[in-house]
DNA sequence: GTCTATACGCTGATAGAC
DNA sequence: GTCTATCAGCGTATAGAC
């Protein structure tokens, strides 16, 4: 019975299945309650085959890292390449992670969620990676053109995307129940213009404001 | 040689030198990265002591887990307690966790940066602690009363906390490498005000909005 | 209560057939 | 290139002496 026996053919190549096989177990249980075993059978493959293309486990760590923040990195260049002024294109950048965070969401959980200096020997700090630099510099320039208020960078980036940052994390967790997309307006708003009430001037303080 | 033989006494009980031993491997190389023989030598007791005080690896992070929570419930109360405005009451909480964050680095970095839920099992994330509730509660009744601009609950705590979240991370990572304090100042106006540099209204522009 | 020595399962990794 | 069978070491946990 070689028909009924042969298994279903699989289009993805190997490399790939053993890839979107970890992801997606790393993303759920963490890197460290994944064993290779775990990602094998998921994947459908054997031991060896895993040891062949990357060597273990820390090598799918590895590659899943270098690829995805390859891809990150695209998604920011092609914000960049556009001509919108820098506000633009930091509010741009926000609306496509809401998007892959509904979309891609492994993507987003391995690289902006998961401690990789805990698991990938000699990995930097996600932030020091070229799409983070890029993003800096975005911020850095609108401040430089006189479109951003001028703070120290630091804080004019985590103030600028990380609103947006907490809510990925807050959605990822499953504490916000509704796409990301929905609240995209708000957080853009909210985050340019000012949180504060503006207190209404009394009259006395208009005349004072006058003298 | 009694005299000399004697082990410097240690003036902290066991338990306190187990957990702080831990809280320091666990930061520095995560929680995985960590046996309980590396825990042992650090706090210079035996495996035996371990698993009698704390039943285990997990034990340990449990325990440190409801005590550092406490630790901040009692910060957010302190804050709450004051005669504060919602906008002051945030700001205050954002100061404490900058000086924290240098004082009390570990503390910080177990509560904030860790993935509990990896190792902790049955652990909700540690947003839906009791602290992180009362914050988000803070800002609710900012909104309420006309304090702070109304948005979704979730958007507004995003924004106002994001930002100082955000340089915590940083300055945890070592990217950013002069104390938090220092720019406490700066993100709390960043975060209020406006970020972006408001368009100096041109003659036509006045003329037309006189009509 | 504290310690040491020991057991045992799991995991990452390899060897070698096909 | 792919697979199965097997290994060696580590890390959790326990038993039992003191």
């Amino acid at each position: 019975m070689p028909y009924l026996s042969r298994p279903e053919p699989d289009p993805m190549p190997m490399d790939c299945r053993i890839l979107s096989a970890a992801i997606k177990l790393f993303v759920n249980q963490g890197y460290h309650n994944v064993s290779v075993h775990d990602i094998q059978k998921q994947a459908n493959v054997s031991i060896g085959s895993i040891y062949k293309h990357f060597g273990g486990k820390e090598g799918i760590a590895r590659a899943l890292h270098s690829r995805l923040l390859e891809e990150m990195n695209q998604m920011v260049d092609s914000v960049i390449d556009q001509n919108l002024s820098a506000i633009e294109q930091c509010n741009r950048i926000i609306e496509l992670l809401f998007e892959y965070t509904e979309t891609r969401t492994e993507i987003i959980a391995f690289v902006l969620n998961a401690r990789h200096t805990e698991f990938i020997t000699g990995e930097p700090p996600i932030c020091t990676a070229e799409p983070f630099q890029k993003i800096r510099n975005i911020v850095q320039k609108g401040m430089d053109s006189g479109e951003i208020q001028t703070y120290n960078c630091w804080v004019s980036a985590s103030v600028i995307f990380g609103g947006a940052f907490r809510m990925i994390y807050m959605r990822l967790e499953g504490l916000i129940d509704r796409p990301l997309p929905e609240f995209y307006e708000e957080i853009v708003a909210a985050t340019w213009k000012t949180m504060e009430v503006p207190i209404e001037p009394t009259h006395l303080q208009k005349l004072a404001s006058k003298e």
